[in-house]
DNA sequence: TCTGGGGTCCTAGGACCC
DNA sequence: TCTGGGGTCCTAGGACCC
């Protein structure tokens, strides 16, 4: 029988920025961007949550259900600097830690009885040293499944410790919600009250065969679940197994949608190279690149390109993503958001001799001097992209300080 | 209300191959 | 005349998560 914890860092974002920033402490604090921003609430403070506010929800709605909320920006790289922090403390903890995002991980305590004690006690001890080491609160759940862990840690909150004593999961899992279970969103929650289900135990009592008809596979899973058993999936997987990523990609929303070529082709000059950096960091090529375009009115398309060589390469992406564009835009159509998308990764190795090494090389060092720059500088000072006119509209209108573009450092 | 950005996984149809 | 059955790759879209 496994002993799994689920832990994970209350208001994560809002707390972070109460350490940059202490004056925030106690106020309902909206963090994602400004009141009367394009975009959604990424976390949303206790005193801020009491008037209705919560992630994912249009700042603008915020502003309107809280007015003397106070709107922060996010900042993704303290985001990650806290992260790193919190998996220090856990992985000193235990060797098997998982984090499954910036902000929550699963640790598998089986068998550590000897070194930590029961369940409870090894959790107020890293509770504490949480604390002590990272001045963040956090929740823990225990239970003998990652979807027991799960659940529990999130009934703990705010602060909390819960464990779901083995044999007792049914019992605890019973008078919830069904969308309370990780997995089941707005649209299963739908399906499900349809037929007259809303709560766990309603799913639990129900015939597996009802909802293998109407689910399929995913409707076994869900019946496991009710159980609080790991069905199937990445639930099923070992605490910090492989996690190799998968794709890569940014997007940008603008402010005001557009239906200017230069300045969108710019935007996919920009997003292809911050794709690129991204995977020449992480030593990946991508065989697949794929373009999101969404229009004004919100229908969106995605269409993608497998390349016969694949490629870490800024210019190779954008190029086919802007024959991707010029294809499918409907020409003087406003757009309202652009995306660049990296996926079907490759070992490096597969790809060596696809191109001349020469080249190869002074290739490599043209991108490392680039990349050298915008550490120093910032995403938008450097371009490989020449002879573009018009192609640093967007940048110089984000980055009103003008740091001039450079040319191509190929040469 | 007017809808971000980064991901993962799943489904489903068509191409293509044996 | 009626037209198999997988398996795999590719593409598009969508649900879901934080």
């Amino acid at each position: 029988m496994r002993t799994i914890f689920h832990v994970d860092m209350d208001a994560f974002f809002v707390s972070v920025e109460e350490l940059f920033d202490p004056s925030l402490k106690g106020k309902a604090v909206v963090v994602g961007g400004q009141r009367d921003e394009r975009g959604v609430v990424s976390a949303a403070s206790y005193a801020a949550r009491k008037f209705g506010v919560h992630s994912a929800m249009p700042l603008r709605t915020a502003a309107k259900l809280c007015p003397h909320a106070v709107f922060v920006d996010g900042h993704p790289e303290r985001y990650r600097e806290c992260s790193g922090k919190v998996y220090e403390v856990l992985n000193h903890f235990s060797p098997q830690v998982e984090m499954a995002s910036i902000d929550e991980a699963y640790l598998d305590m089986t068998g550590t009885k000897r070194l930590h004690g029961p369940p409870l006690r090894a959790a107020h001890m890293l509770h504490q040293k949480m604390k002590s080491e990272t001045q963040l609160n956090c929740s823990i759940g225990i239970g003998v499944s990652r979807l027991v862990a799960k659940v529990s840690s999130a009934q703990a909150k705010p602060n909390g410790i819960l464990w779901i004593v083995p044999g007792e999961e049914a019992k605890f899992l019973a008078p919830l919600n069904v969308r309370d279970i990780p997995g089941v969103g707005k649209v299963m929650e739908q399906n499900l009250h349809a037929l007259g289900i809303r709560k766990v135990d309603d799913l639990a009592q129900l015939d597996e065969s009802v909802l293998k008809e109407h689910f399929g596979r995913w409707g076994l899973a869900l019946a496991g679940k009710a159980r609080g058993e790991d069905a199937g999936g990445w639930f099923d997987s070992e605490v910090g197994a492989d996690t190799d990523p998968k794709s890569i990609s940014h997007e940008h929303t603008y402010n005001e949608d557009t239906s200017d070529q230069e300045q969108l082709e710019s935007t996919l000059m920009r997003l292809s190279e911050m794709v690129g950096r991204r995977l020449r960091e992480g030593g990946l090529l991508a065989r697949t690149i794929q373009l999101k375009l969404r229009y004004k009115d919100f229908t969106t398309i995605t269409r993608a390109h497998s390349l016969a060589a694949s490629t870490q390469l800024d210019t190779e992406i954008f190029e086919q993503v802007r024959t991707l564009f010029r294809k499918n835009w409907h020409e003087g159509a406003e757009v309202r958001l652009l995306g660049v998308h990296a996926s079907g990764f490759e070992d490096r190795s597969s790809q060596i001799d696809l191109l001349d090494s020469g080249r190869e090389e002074r290739w490599n060092k043209a991108l490392a001097a680039a990349d050298r720059l915008r550490d120093k500088f910032g995403e938008s000072s450097v371009s490989l992209a020449t002879g573009m006119k018009g192609a640093f509209r967007e940048r110089t209108h984000e980055n009103p300080a003008g740091l001039p573009a450079k040319g191509n450092p190929q040469k």
